[in-house]
DNA sequence: ATCTGGGTTTGATTTGAATCAAGTTGCAAT
DNA sequence: ATTGCAACTTGATTCAAATCAAACCCAGAT
């Protein structure tokens, strides 16, 4: 095992995977709708199935003990979700808006004989996941509370953003804690940044949950770790 | 793709893989050894090769633009380092002790046809994988100084640890900077923390680079999110 | 129409770790 | 042995974000 600081059980994560779909060999995927707020899965429980989102937004938590929270990840549409370590999940994972999601058994995964290509898709999959969180360690251990809010809003236009004019609209779906618990700050720490990114005319809040993306190369450069 | 915070490319990583190897099918592995100092990859090299340790200590870096670097990961005997995302290492991966090294080709990871088991070991290896950077997450997020030390520690401690009487004596080949962008912290915190851990009786410091555990309860207690 | 409560924002203060700044130690080269 | 240097430790000060505390806003229930 390699050098990880933490005693716990491992959870399931996010992992993406191409969206193109084949309905090959293996198992026959089928659909389910989730209520905003519903769980997906819960950690703890045994992983039978993974999940492709088609549309709405996921959330992937782990709770310690003393209650503090690690939000892992947000799932977006062509997103896959539900990978386990061993047999069982070990992240929360509840739908924060209206979603459905494409149901694939769990040991497709197992069984190499169903379907070389799922396997091939899975590590490539994995590797890219892998890369991500490589990409979010940085961030969680090096970035300032201005560059994390920042890195989050580029992130998330590129994924969700709709053209307005020559601006950006982008909606967060995922209330202000969930936030923090990504980016590692508070609640508090996380309305300040908004507040003065909106001060320095980066961004609008149209409403609480709706930014407008003003200046784009100001976003972008504020992401950056700073010299 | 999900959502990941940071724009840059996605680096190489360190992936464990269960220790018995099979010489079958695919590919030759060989062995190579390597000095300390030496880089077994650099950021940016073509990824053609994957790579075991036998023995020794490896340092997995990124390096940003101002000159802040985050360890990835160290890598031990029995680790697996090399995997790349796409077609080239994104991380530097430096020896710091010298060590030695089973070099398998990184095709041979490609190739559905070669070898299932290879395809196999490789999934788990990266899903166990992500599940041990999830936790890191949360340390890098959520846990003080105190507590990232301790962590580091005991973990240290279950891989590389040999008893000593009652106690645990513990090598640290790397040096205090590697720690810090391990842990996202500066030197002069962690060498302050060590202190503090030795004052409180838990740690003793034989020499810079040899910890004795006196208290692992202790230790494994301070090193748990406090309440 | 008013109450209620969760989510959000804003303000004042505290605090843990970073930064700035010397020392100290020990090894390696002269 | 002496110098030089890099790694480590310790101390003083600063600073960014956490914490503590209070409003604000708005949707849904009464």
């Amino acid at each position: 095992m390699y050098v990880t600081l933490f005693n716990e059980f491992a959870p399931a994560t996010i992992v993406s995977v191409p969206s193109r779909r084949q309905n090959g060999a293996a198992g026959s995927p089928s659909r389910k709708s989730q209520g905003a707020g519903a769980h997906l899965f819960r950690e703890g429980d045994a992983a039978a199935s993974i999940y492709e989102i088609v549309s709405g937004v996921f959330r992937l938590t782990r709770v310690l003990g003393n209650g503090r929270r690690q939000v892992i990840a947000f799932g977006f549409p062509g997103d896959t979700i539900g990978f386990p370590k061993g047999a069982c999940h070990h992240t929360d994972c509840e739908a924060i808006t209206a979603a459905e999601v494409i149901v694939h058994r769990r040991n497709a995964l197992d069984t190499v004989d169903g379907d070389h290509e799922t396997h091939q898709r899975l590590l490539n999959a994995a590797l890219r996941e892998i890369s991500a969180m490589q990409d979010h360690f940085m961030m969680l251990a090096r970035k300032s509370a201005k560059e994390k809010m920042a890195s989050f809003l580029v992130t998330l236009a590129e994924r969700n953003g709709t053209p307005i004019g020559g601006y950006t609209s982008c909606s967060l779906p995922m209330s202000r804690a969930d936030i923090a618990d990504f980016l590692g700050l508070t609640v508090e720490t996380v309305s300040r940044t908004l507040t003065r990114l909106r001060k320095e005319n980066m961004i609008a809040l149209e409403t609480p949950q709706t930014v407008l993306i003003r200046d784009m190369r100001a976003l972008i450069s504020a992401s950056q770790v700073s010299e």
